[in-house]
DNA sequence: TCGATTTCCGTGCATATGCACCTTATAGCA
DNA sequence: TGCTATAAGGTGCATATGCACGGAAATCGA
């Protein structure tokens, strides 16, 4: 193994842990979205509001199933709609399964979709000149290997 | 520079953006939240209290202060006190400038932390597993660096 | 075919988040 | 010593988040 040299640790208990790594992605989190939001606020968007809609096309899609390409909760995906549907952004329809609600985006809403897109790559530019661009092709790289890693909480055990 | 390859650039626009930074920081965010609270909650903690109460201790603190230590926004962290006063953790007193609400822990919120501080070490450590010792230590340390050099918003230029 | 089970969703409740606006208290200055 | 600027904080509003519960539609087995 590696090291393990005897330091610190109370007798008894295992390895120290590292720093909180879940509070330095919350904190980074945070400021990013903030970072983003910058640039999505002239079009009266949300980070929420951007991710659904570029998740959204013309054809028809259930909730449930936008809800799991967004890794979002049902029930919040369901509140986050109802803005974008008021604005006639995102359009609600019934097929032959009539439990399901199926949501497409209206012109409107593809429109929107592709001024956000816009914004959304000035952003991560922007972003990529503050990080530098190398770190940040890297910082994805590991993003992505923790996310391989830490598999979604599924409900139910399946 | 680094390559710059001529390949799919639309003409005159510059470099591409590479693959949403902020989307990958925020669904390993959501992840990890999961899991650090799947710890906590058998005190009845969410992770937001938790990082209140680990930035608290018996002598009192201003709440701006707080909010700034945390990072948080001052209104946010004014509304997530109110449980954690009304279950008795956190004790609120006011000193001789009577515009600052002071903060402390009572000795029930002091208990209640150090139990806190065993279960988020259980947490880290299981994620240490699920990541890696070393593949955690150098995500740590890549977000260290980005939490460098992505400074957080500042009300008002200072 | 009909009753039990499963699937898809919505709502109530509690907390989280941030902006705009307001109140109160202190500090600074003429 | 007042008057004004500034600092600390609360509340309203809108959105975000997830759990528990409940309702309605589809599915499946006897």
């Amino acid at each position: 193994m590696h090291g393990n040299r005897l330091e610190s640790h109370p007798p008894g208990a295992g390895l120290e842990p590292l720093p909180c790594t879940g509070a330095r992605l919350r904190r980074l989190g945070r400021r990013t979205t903030v970072f983003y939001e910058q640039y999505l606020r002239p079009l009266g968007l949300r980070l929420t509001q951007y991710s659904v809609l570029v998740h959204l096309g013309s054809a028809p899609q259930a909730l449930l199933e936008l809800a799991e390409r967004l890794e979002m909760d049902r029930t919040t995906l369901t509140r986050s709609l109802r803005p974008m549907i008021d604005r006639g952004w995102v359009v609600v329809s019934r097929g032959s399964d009539a439990r399901l609600r199926l949501l497409s985006l209206s012109p409107d809403g593809l429109a929107l979709r592709e001024r956000a897109r816009g914004q959304w790559a000035r952003a991560q530019l922007a972003l990529e000149a503050v990080l530098g661009r190398e770190f940040t092709a890297q910082l994805n790289q590991a993003l992505e290997e923790a996310l391989a890693r830490v598999k979604p909480a599924l409900p139910e055990e399946n």
